[in-house]
DNA sequence: ATTAAAATATGAGTAATATCATGTTTTAAA
DNA sequence: TTTAAAACATGATATTACTCATATTTTAAT
């Protein structure tokens, strides 16, 4: 299946919106980072780039929802980071120039800038801001994924899945609802993300909706009681 | 309790031994570099940064051995991050501007280069070379926290201890025996970084010291089946 | 529209691991 | 050197969470 290729001549869109990583980048700047960039388009369920291969560019998400996951033991998908709109994915392999440690899928059909890797190495070197933006990123993730590590060694199932559901809600926010989860997934993929048995996470699901925590529409969750939900995960954030 | 301050006038010994964050600096760079940090001592069990805390400056380990950890649910610890000799520390939050989310405490007495905040700030504008030596750290550091993080979600306790037990070997080394760990950590701190009750790591130990994967003399672990230890860990590191 | 496959749901049994209790050894302080 | 505290060790029990089994619902393909 080849993916499509949308007139997206520059970045314009993007950064009027705010939220775009080359947010930093002058008039200037942008114009010339269109030369060097292509915007593809992938279907729910394709994969944008793959564990253990070579980086060969830079994507931001210009659209869409993207998890970033590894395959672990016996073939079991564990869900590392979650990318929304503006944030862009593939840097931590590109700029330190090793193979990626996981895979890129997309979550929901997407559209993404592709940005050449010679020409964005090239730039960070030029726009040193750059450079302290992505290792502002990094940093980032590298605290977010150790409050996980504290989280699966120190929390139970229980704690861990209504933590699951704040960071689905801080990643994506609600529908214009306020109140139903501006994302969906299977039972089975935030069971990858919690670190338990697709079994349990569907029974703490059922059972977070007979509390009256959150109410199941087929994949749809609705944060019915924040608070409480707040409780049952039993953290500050 | 106050520091020592050592006279160690510049970086040239540590350079010497090859394993310096400050190789990459010329020598020009390293005098420079030797006016705007201080060498202190930390007696075992003392803090170099601690959480929430603002960084105010970048430390370089020198001699000795610290633990990056945090205090999680109810006052338990989280081993994040082990350091080991020319491994820079308090890189994070001073270079992404933010707090620090862990603590930094020696493990063993230990010999530490203080490096002025801006100074450092402004070296990185002068040798980009330096910031991404620092990004390609974090990179490091995000990709084993990730890890961490799927051996934590997929991994059982026994697992998990054969991998942390590899994991102080793959960081700190043997002993001239070329058997003993060169670290010794309490069992409860073991269990912290393996994410498992006091208790769980020291039946774990002793099941291993059975089982003929180890020796125990009291913290000293000599591992005399380093084959049956990474069968146990089933995994392909 | 029909059908097969996948996803969701739930109960029952089991295994892994935590907790509690208690005793011993080691360490550090007076 | 003595003594108290901390660390280590191990058994018994409780709890959590996984696995297996089976049924139902949803999704996607023909």
């Amino acid at each position: 299946m080849s993916n499509l290729k949308e007139n997206n001549p520059d970045c314009t869109t993007c950064v009027a919106h705010g939220h775009s990583f080359f947010n930093i980048l002058d008039k200037e700047g942008l114009s010339e980072l269109a030369l060097h960039k292509t915007c593809v388009t992938y279907k729910r369920g394709q994969f944008i780039f793959n564990e253990n291969g070579f980086p060969h560019a830079l994507y931001c998400l210009n659209r869409g929802k993207v998890k970033l996951c590894t395959i672990g033991v016996d073939g079991k998908e564990q869900i590392l980071r979650l990318v929304k709109t503006g944030d862009i994915l593939g840097y931590r392999a590109l700029i330190s120039n090793e193979r990626y440690h996981c895979s890129a899928v997309a979550i929901e059909d997407s559209s993404i800038c592709v940005v050449d890797r010679n020409y964005f190495l090239e730039a960070t070197r030029k726009h040193p801001q750059l450079l302290f933006e992505v290792v502002r990123i990094i940093s980032r993730d590298l605290k977010t994924a150790e409050e996980h590590i504290v989280s699966l060694s120190q929390r139970n199932v229980r704690e861990r899945m209504a933590e699951a559901l704040l960071f689905f809600k801080a990643t994506f926010g609600f529908l214009p609802d306020g109140q139903t989860l501006n994302v969906t997934f299977s039972r089975e993929e935030i069971a990858d993300y919690v670190g338990t048995s697709t079994e349990s996470a569907i029974r703490l699901l059922s059972e977070f909706n007979q509390d009256k925590i959150i109410e199941l529409d087929g994949k749809k969750i609705k944060i019915t009681n924040l608070p409480k939900l707040l409780k049952t995960a039993n953290t500050n954030d």
